[in-house]
DNA sequence: GCCGCGCGTGAATCTTAATTCAAATGCGCA
DNA sequence: TGCGCATTTGAATTAAGATTCACGCGCGGC
């Protein structure tokens, strides 16, 4: 009836509220309406499509591809950075992103657990500026990896993260792997690793890359921790990849080998009870990996890049 | 620095905002943000164009117009409503528009006046609905127009608009022009007209047609009011068109003629002093009165059509 | 013709969002 | 190398906006 009137009234509400950016206190003094009317008048505008509201994706950003992970793999967040064609590029827009990240959401009350070692995780902490929020625990959740030396650069790695954020470093002076169970055993009764073990489960926020079972050369330049045959194993029994040195297969089910009781870390079950699980990783070569971390469930948060986020929601 | 990183950032609440209709406090829950931190990512997200708001102006409305009268000349509000071929359709048009705009804005702290004699006017109220919100005071601001038969009309239109509104009426039972100054203070002083003219100054919304000098039909048609001479008189000093019966000529002045003295109802200077006074004309015949209408400031609403519209931000 | 029914309204209320404020920090500059 | 300056942040506050509620009304069924 007044269908006309209502329309020229809905779009001149519409324009001094969007437009000259009045707010509905003021219209309503101009256009002696009620608060409630202009109100109302607003959202038929907007159901009506008279008000139209569009976000505008930046180039270089997926936020397409973020959620039809999130929706696929029923993840909390996903963070899709752009592809270009060097890996190591891809390593550092990784990187960048997950310090920003980490950034932006973790807090004083967060405590972080790290994984050594992954070269994205280097990469975000190459990435972190200094004097973000402060205050969050830092603590090392896999033993360094490799020789000794390596060893050191994996603390090195948990306590440069700690000084970043103002934060307190806890390190897991240990190997990550070792030569049987018991060598395992009696370095878990050491002081300083049992105070590190303990804390695993109070982390609020790990923070893990994904490793392929193909071995990464990062692994191979730390020292071959896994010999020829170890990996055959691996292979054999459909192991695609590993967080904290803790292997799946392509389904996400753990992978259980005699390697499984030599790494000294946080295990698959202790992660999935930790509230936010970052998983940065990215790269041809690691998609299958990816793929069966996110299977399993191990990660609830993923940064990777577009290709590979691609090729993840293709399979 | 952190530029492509805010981007997707921005980006992602904005989706989550704009797109999900998730709430802040939801969306501070899902992303571990801060609310005031969601609140100005959003504003840089509009700021920046990652948010674009549109008001699409439905075909048929015209608030470039409505706006540019109402900057141009001062205006409180204007409703500009399509033009037709057909002046009686326009009529009918403006007449809608008006209704609404009473029907809308008008409530029981009201007290509005109604100038009879106006084709705009009459039209206005046989387009109201009845049952509106109630209660406002209707009073006939100025006297009958032309024979006594036609000054029921105008006492019919009052008691019609104050029973549509379910408000109570007052009316002027008197003729809008009498014959001498000397008649008009008689009458003046009779009760009920009296009673009338106290509330003129009480008048919250005024509602006026703008009459054109050339005598419009109605006019003419209601016993030719005015004699040639009169109107000779009128044209010499360069009137243009009038509110109530009084005149004014282009740039919106008065124009002192001895028919000033001889019309009963509110004068130019009491309707100055109303609230919101809303002129209702249209058409080109009327282009002229209205631009005097707006020169001298005499209404601070217009309800009018597109072309004239157009014509009025012309000169 | 009278009685509910549903719609639409504004005032009050409650939710949501923006802003203020104080604290903490990096950075430029002396 | 220290000293403000300007940012940036979250908690608290204030402002803004959506919704609830009660009411009044026309309308259609009985």
């Amino acid at each position: 009836m007044a269908r006309i009137d209502e329309l020229r009234l809905m779009t001149q509400v519409a324009r001094m509220y969007y437009e000259q950016e009045l707010r509905q206190p003021e219209i309503m003094k101009r256009l002696n309406l009620s608060q409630s009317t202009i109100s109302r008048l607003l959202s038929r505008a907007r159901e009506s499509g008279i008000v139209r509201i569009t976000v505008n994706v930046p180039s270089g950003t997926h936020p397409e591809l973020e959620e039809a992970l999130q929706e696929r793999y029923r993840l909390k967040q996903c963070v899709v950075v752009e592809s270009v064609d060097d890996e190591e590029q891809i390593i550092r827009e990784l990187g960048e992103a997950a310090a920003f990240f980490v950034e932006t959401t973790a807090g004083p009350g967060d405590v972080i657990g790290i994984s050594s070692w992954s070269a994205a995780l280097l990469a975000m902490v190459d990435a972190m500026h200094h004097g973000a929020r402060g205050g969050a625990r830092v603590l090392q959740i896999l033993g360094g990896v490799g020789s000794p030396g390596a060893e050191v650069h994996a603390t090195q790695l948990t306590r440069r993260l700690a000084h970043l954020l103002n934060g307190e470093a806890t390190l897991l002076p240990a190997p990550g792997v070792v030569g049987s169970r018991k060598a395992r055993d009696v370095l878990l009764e050491d002081r300083f690793v049992a105070e590190a073990t303990r804390l695993f489960d109070q982390v609020t926020l790990a923070l893990v890359g994904i490793g392929a079972v193909e071995p990464s050369r990062l692994l191979a330049e730390s020292g071959n921790v896994f010999s020829k045959s170890e990996l055959n194993t691996l292979g054999r029994h459909g192991a695609v990849g590993d967080i904290c040195l803790h292997f799946f297969n392509e389904q996400g089910n753990p992978v259980a080998t005699p390697l499984h009781d030599r790494v000294i870390g946080m295990s698959l079950e202790q992660l999935r009870r930790v509230g936010r699980v970052v998983g940065v990783a990215g790269g041809k070569r690691k998609t299958v990996a990816i793929k069966g971390a996110l299977a399993g469930g191990w990660i609830n948060i993923l940064i990777t890049d577009r290709n590979t986020a691609e090729r993840l929601l293709k399979g």
